[in-house]
DNA sequence: TACGCAATCGATACCGGTATCGATTGCGGG
DNA sequence: CCCGCAATCGATACCGGTATCGATTGCGTA
């Protein structure tokens, strides 16, 4: 096994002190630029790379922050963490992304494993399944630094970027009302996010200021956030069996929408399918499916204000009280014309 | 800001020593079982964590292992990171993803953070724009553990995964031919990647096998892999500019199978697109697409295997110096028959 | 009685950087 | 000539665990 070489083996070698080539390697103003030339040209030659274990242990700070999604195969939390990355390497972050798969242990384990100075600060989007809060409020009150977007909780006040979940819902709804539409269902998400609530209001509303009744029959919701497709499968089936079935639906999320059309497709012949309208921020869904409203959330921009609290946060030296709860717009996307 | 409990407060406060708490915490048969009770004890109530820079300086391993893709939003490498931490966890190992986004530059970095002592071992799927290798050798000569999975390298022997990227393009274009389409095209991914030349290989063993012609024109190459969108509907475009068209498609790649139908769908009305076949592990695209042929690769299998070998690399006592190259097979799914 | 050995625990060095405090040198001003 | 101060660098403790070596005790056995 290689030995990598020492702040001590260059120390030793330019005959001077562990101290001084430290400095000189972090561009110390108190060390002689000719002495950091010496030093940084041997550290090169020698390819000496910094231990970042040493250095974090030491400093007390890793500079490096985590992210807990649910999943990064989906359109929105990648474009997300692009947004996270782009600004932490701007300042010197490193980004470790964690899957929750909507599951609690998962969760659980992964915050569990990020915590306690392995991380400087934690980026949140809640896992479906999660009820029960405590492991993040622990952590919280340990006094890590916390940020939560997209799906979060009230648990305590902190920063939080959302996009307007409501209005975006009842932008989508109002769009399928608008081309002729009455009848429409609403394939919910897992029922304790924050934004199921948001999107399930801004539905509700739409119908309200149109005039149409609400149908609890016509809200159905999914568990595992359409993670399995088979419950994704049966709400459709569902639908699908109604005396009076639903002529459009409007559909909470990315992996939702994905999996609903799915379904219909495998369900339904093409002249029984529904309009579709939902949240999604796939660069192809709307492309493939012409029939396909979206509504995109700006998750780059998200991820990266997110990170930029969270930054602040981290680099605070006094304990921070003012909390900014950000909300941005969504962006609804209207099908595309296709010829023939 | 709050301060951690340390081994040394426990110590103290129980009147051992740190050594004798550190053992007790990780369950030394040296440790008498009423004092590991009493340590346990006290530091879950005073919910103890242990400090994993502390503890990895000094044993020389972090217990975590890098993973370098090009991007996570992707059905291929998603899923293949689900098999990675399915392994992972079950053997105390963290995972530490990160993106390349196909840059040469954003490779170099990462892999720069991940290397020296910050993680046991590389799981490497390379860049499309990676012409240069000597960053991967550098680290590996250093004593670096590595193995690489999908697209791989042979600057140096190490344990790889693949799937049978040859037989999987062959059986595509064999769908094709069998379906009665004799100008197929191709759409290749970067020039560099190992899996572009199998794939255009088994493509071409296809077509020779069934007498027909190869003809250069037919192929097309995207240098970013698909990323870029744009040149995508630029290939596309070309093969509709052409005298005489494809009449079906040969795609590489996941995300360019994404693109190849969104382009189409884009650029040529519905009657003028040609039959596509190709790569992917979306578990939707097939179903939106009814008229898609798709070659699946096992990717949670390949993330498992290549997360043993890994671990078989890290946790071997003596250098290694026989190394696997495994191969596995890839199914091909036929278009689904939609009713109506 | 003496010796060997297992069980249990302590003291300490060390992992590799870095914060802290201090030492040395040189020079300008009073 | 002395003092103050800037510039430059060294010695050392320390971050929080843990490997290493040793110490102590008790007990069975030669």
């Amino acid at each position: 096994m290689f030995k990598p070489i020492t702040i001590k083996d260059i120390a030793q070698a330019l005959e001077l002190s562990p101290s001084t080539v430290s400095r000189a390697l972090s561009d110390s103003y108190e060390i002689n630029e000719e002495t950091k030339k010496r030093v940084i040209e041997y550290a090169e030659k020698h390819n000496y790379r910094r231990n970042p274990m040493a250095s974090s242990l030491r400093q007390g700070r890793s500079y490096s922050i985590g992210v807990v999604v649910c999943e990064v195969a989906n359109s929105f939390f990648s474009q997300a963490i692009d947004g996270i990355e782009s600004v932490a390497y701007g300042k010197g972050y490193h980004v470790i992304i964690s899957q929750s798969h909507d599951a609690y242990e998962r969760e659980v384990v992964n915050m569990q494993h990020l915590a306690n100075r392995a991380v400087d600060g934690l980026l949140i989007s809640m896992s479906a399944e999660t009820k029960d809060f405590s492991h993040i409020v622990n952590l919280h009150e340990q006094g890590l630094p916390i940020v939560f977007f997209d799906r979060i909780i009230d648990a305590f006040e902190t920063h939080t970027v959302t996009s307007n979940n409501r209005e975006g819902a009842m932008k989508a709804t109002q769009s399928l009302i608008d081309r002729g539409f009455r009848k429409i269902a609403h394939l919910a998400n897992a029922p304790h996010l924050s934004i199921t609530a948001e999107r399930l209001e801004g539905y509700e509303d739409a119908l309200r200021q149109n005039g149409l009744a609400l149908d609890e029959s016509f809200i159905r919701c999914c568990h595992h956030g359409g993670r399995i497709q088979q419950e994704v499968e049966e709400a459709v089936r569902y639908f699908l069996s109604l005396p009076e079935r639903p002529d459009a639906v409007f559909v909470a999320s990315d992996r939702l929408s994905m999996g609903c059309l799915s379904a219909y497709n495998k369900l339904a012949p093409k002249s029984e399918h529904p309009a579709v309208a939902g949240f999604s921020n796939s660069d192809v869904l709307d492309l493939l499916q012409p029939n396909f409203t979206c509504v995109r959330q700006p998750a780059f921009e998200m991820g990266r204000m997110a990170m930029e609290m969270l930054i602040q946060l981290i680099e605070s030296r006094y304990p921070v009280y003012d909390f900014e709860n950000v909300v941005l717009q969504t962006e609804l996307m209207m099908p595309h014309r296709i010829s023939g």
